[in-house]
DNA sequence: AGCTTGATGTCAGTGACTGCTATCAGTATA
DNA sequence: TATACTGATAGCAGTCACTGACATCAAGCT
């Protein structure tokens, strides 16, 4: 066996979510987390770039996938549709989370506004690559940064209904719908 | 003469912009801006919640116009019709502005991270306010809430367009165009 | 004159985050 | 087999954002 334990990244994020949860974002220092997951608050800092950054760990995969998603979208749909097709990638990944733990990591974030800009910036890059995508796909701008950000726009209204309880379906289920209500909100006015 | 130099708040704000510009925002301290504008870190800390709410100073009341401007649409209009009344208003305001003084706070903001995630916080504030204008105006759910959405997502893109300098034309009329785009969009897929 | 108020200054402290250096199991290499 | 190398960690010192408690003192009020 190794000199360490091994996933001291994933012993980090479960303690910071734990800790979050127990004494709240501003009532827990770095050292507190690395002190619960056998490490010190050097190596949590070597893991994330701050405290904030360790509750979103898997934004890059989800990023991937959702611009996946949209290059993969039939190439005769339009640019709402493509970025259909993303939520639906999106709406895959985050379907398979239990969702009490979902559910738990929104409560933290809810309740702390430092969280909520961080969550938003994430946002905020995904729209940028999936209107990067779109324009490989030939959607001009403004159209492509229009499309995108109303894309992420669903994805975020979508995840705040299902992981806070307002609504009982499927997540995917629940995209589709907001993605239904923002196109006859703009189209059938 | 009072005690003191009057209007303290606002030779912080110029002194930060004026550094963050030359320096850069990470390469600024919280005392040097207080030193140039004559006052003490501590008294800079007790105008602004942080180093980066200083080039936010004037978020409040353009809240409260955009908010305004949507409760003061008339009453048969579309949510996304109120919603633009609401731009309309925003844009007036905004347009007062020098453009160069516009230009440099993008430049600023567009250059950092943190920034640009407070620049987000500011419009998902107002898109909260818009929303709740426009459930009092009968709009339900989620249609208000991805209503002022779109809307803020018009705004900023509008913003970055004008402000970066690669449109010409007059705020209010890229911001008309910008909304006029996302109806398309969604309209005539 | 005495009292109150409000904007500022002073000081000491906590904690986020960084740079540098040391350690040491595992691995490759001579 | 001995030796150098690598990678993940620890330890430590430092800067700076931000906070709480208390002092100051002109201006206005009674």
């Amino acid at each position: 066996m190794g000199r360490w334990q091994p996933d001291s990244r994933g012993r980090l994020q479960e303690a910071a979510l734990a800790l979050y949860s127990e004494r709240g974002f501003d009532q827990t220092t770095a050292a507190q987390i690395a002190a619960r997951a056998g490490l010190t608050e050097r190596t949590f800092f070597r893991h994330f770039a701050d405290k904030r950054e360790v509750l979103f760990g898997g934004s890059a995969l989800l990023q991937e996938r959702i611009v996946a998603g949209v290059a993969g979208a039939p190439p005769e749909d339009g640019p709402l549709d493509a970025v259909a097709c993303g939520l639906d990638a999106a709406a895959a990944m985050l379907g398979e989370f239990r969702r009490d733990l979902s559910r738990q990591r929104h409560t933290v974030t809810a309740a702390n506004p430092e969280l909520r800009e961080r969550e938003l910036a994430k946002l905020a890059d995904y729209a940028a690559a999936v209107a990067k995508a779109l324009r490989q796909r030939g959607v001009g701008e403004p159209q492509a940064s229009l499309a995108a950000e109303s894309g992420m726009t669903v994805l975020r209204i979508a995840m705040e209904r299902w992981s806070s309880g307002g609504d009982d379906r499927d997540l995917a289920e629940v995209m589709r719908y907001s993605m239904a209500a923002l196109r006859a909100l703009a189209g059938g006015d």
